[in-house]
DNA sequence: CTTCTCAAGTTGTACTGTACAACCAGAACG
DNA sequence: CGTTCTGGTTGTACAGTACAACTTGAGAAG
């Protein structure tokens, strides 16, 4: 870790950590070019896979399954969209019945966002098509790397997420 | 934050212990939600970070650098993008001067596309910042985790990636 | 209470990235 | 030669997004 930190300078490198810091640079610089990549693609097979829900619709329908419900200002907040992205995803939304609003009683300009039961149930269908997917793709990955492919990524996003990145 | 502990893969992920399959599916999971959650992010992270070259400008960019020269098709078929996307992408690229076409001598369909000076050097410059950033947000990494991680990562994209896809 | 200011959402507008389909131009092969 | 294939461009349409202007309700200041 710290080759990291030392290779910063790019100085003369002292002798034996040479090889590191150029090693870590690369990986760094690969690991942001494939990070990239996939994220290009990531909609687009979203898309073909499930047109019925795009990649952002289902992934505010699966916050507001794992917070049971909340404001359209949080899923901006925390998704760093802009309010009126939200409230325009929300809309249609709720124009094919996935998610219902329901106004806040105590104050009346919230409208609390729930999933329906349809919601629910599409999120439950799409996560499953997805997993499989997901699931035929490492299909060939040894056990072990699956899941440190998993804590990687984990780590690295809990790393640059929600705070931090915006 | 996650708290993943890279060394040992298991991730707070449900069902460790009842065997490989469910472990598996949990990091297939996770792999997929982090994966996605990545993606929605970059695009925008990457806007903010330098408005003069978008992601994808970027990441065709560095193609071209590191193939020094291909075919638009190339880029298409590698990307996983349209062929009129990648035309219209080249042709903005080309418009601002970063990159030249060339027709191929023994090819008059084929253009084969360069970068110019102006080019290779607000690629440097933009890449140095992103590697700044992905540096920073991985500053604390061992570097077998980051050397592990680039691979898994490239792997994944290869899998999935030109062909396979699409 | 009235007014001022702030917060939650909506709507108008514009731009980017993307796909698909139709097309054009060279190449390859019968 | 003509047919078919391949690389690329152009027309068109759509999703997702941002920003700015507006509406409506809540709370504070007077």
């Amino acid at each position: 870790m710290a080759a990291v930190e030392a290779s910063d300078g790019t100085t003369g490198a002292p002798g034996g950590s040479d090889g590191s810091a150029a090693a870590t640079a690369a990986a760094v610089e690969t690991i942001q070019r494939e990070m990239t990549a996939f994220a290009r693609r990531a909609r687009a097979s979203a898309g073909r896979m499930h047109p019925e829900l795009s990649l952002v619709s289902y992934t505010l329908l699966g916050h507001l399954e794992e917070r049971d419900g909340c404001r359209a200002t949080d899923l901006a907040a925390h998704y760093a969209l802009d309010k009126s992205t939200v409230s325009r995803q929300v809309a249609a939304l709720e124009r094919v019945g996935l998610v219902e609003r329901r106004v806040d009683p105590d104050d009346h300009r919230v409208q609390v966002l729930h999933l329906t039961e349809s919601g629910r149930s599409l999120l439950a269908q799409v996560t499953e098509r997805r997993r499989t997917a997901f699931r035929e793709r490492l299909a060939d990955w040894p056990e072990a790397d699956l899941l440190r492919f998993a804590a990687y990524l984990e780590r690295y996003n809990a790393g640059s997420g929600a705070g931090t990145d915006r």
